[in-house]
DNA sequence: GTGGTCTAGACCACT
DNA sequence: GTGGTCTAGACCACC
């Protein structure tokens, strides 16, 4: 796991987007136990307060749950964990494409398959 | 010209990725000259000195030229506005590639034609 | 660390000459961390967004770098310092050189001692 | 004569400076008439108001005198014109002595002659 | 308390 | 009416 970020961005949504995203991509594993807070305030070089501020609005997002003695662990529900990604990837989708548009593309092709589902989603633009 | 905002982010910096759509996309064409910095600042509906902030990166990046008592122009170097556009592209897709690679897509294929060229680039993932 | 300014002229752009001139002779030493933006903006008696503008620009020429919630300081790095110095002091000396030359001046000698060099540099010029 | 502006210092001071120079240095010699407000604005690349104002300023320092239907002058007073000289030739040394201090300067020793006297001026000063 | 951003409003030089 | 500068004052994210 690893962190980067962009000081111009509060960095707790960063924090938020990079657990979301490495809950999507199996990092952090349905059911497992995440490290502790002080221990991510480490990884990530920020302040604890931080972090905490970040785990909380992914618990209230449903996507991980404190054992109060025990520490906090990503939920096990792997359905809405799916639907988190595939909403992920969607968001990342849509704005790739709006951003190409903005920029002046004159054509667009995209396939893309994901590991969920059997399906191939195609997204196409042309400028006229 | 339209600008939205997303307040968790620096006006500045949008107004200055705003203007670079604008000039990649030919909204503002070279040695075209920009509305005034007051206008913008009431089109945009933010304060002048933000866009006088946002305008001097801009120039900075050499893509803009000011005349003092007369108005901001759109560089007339072309090259260097097509130059630019190729960046930002590149530079949009690979992101969005890491990413799509990250987050565990399975297979993916993205063509992309710009209008400064004939020829049409592909890019292909697949996860084995 | 003080500073007069000559109204005639912006006062940020002579604020970034003062913090050269001082990082140049060593009153702020490399690694060293400047007064607040509020702290400095009182001891110059100016606006502290003045005095961000004027930071900045000197932050653009590498010779100080921020620590975002924690301050600012200057570059540890001695050798662009070094090279700093020596640009400043040659354009300088040349551009004195050339008024002289250009008032009439008949006959000039300049000899120039600087801390980092033992060599003592003549600069002579005759009318004739 | 050549004008080249720092759009950061106002024009009209920048031409004060410029007439005065060249009056010093002979390119403008006594008596001589002035190109017309209109050639110098021309010349200059300024509008000619900016161009009257100067030369209003340099009138009042009695450098230069109107003959209403005929243009402006310099003036005959060669002594007068010598003054001016002397005066920025010091200035300008002073104002190099200053900023090489600033700038941190060990050593520095300098002579210069004028045209105007046989005395060689000498300079000095060591950092401690 | 640190840097950063933004606004409203004023004033300046120059055309 | 153009760009540029500056101030005062407010608010934010992070420590």
């Amino acid at each position: 796991m690893k962190f980067e970020f962009d000081n111009n961005y509060p960095i707790h949504m960063q924090l938020v987007k990079y657990i979301l995203f490495y809950i999507s991509n199996g990092t952090l594993k349905p059911n497992e136990k995440l490290p502790s807070v002080r221990e991510l305030a480490e990884i990530a070089g920020v302040n604890h307060n931080t972090i905490q501020k970040a785990l909380n609005e992914v618990e209230d997002l449903g996507l991980i749950y404190t054992n109060r003695t025990n520490g906090k662990y990503v939920t096990e529900n792997q359905d809405l964990i799916k639907k988190f990604k595939e909403n992920m990837i969607n968001e990342k989708i849509d704005q790739f494409l709006k951003e190409m548009k903005k920029i002046g593309i004159e054509k667009l092709k995209l396939e893309i398959k994901t590991t969920e589902s059997e399906e191939v989603k195609t997204y196409e633009y042309s400028k006229d």
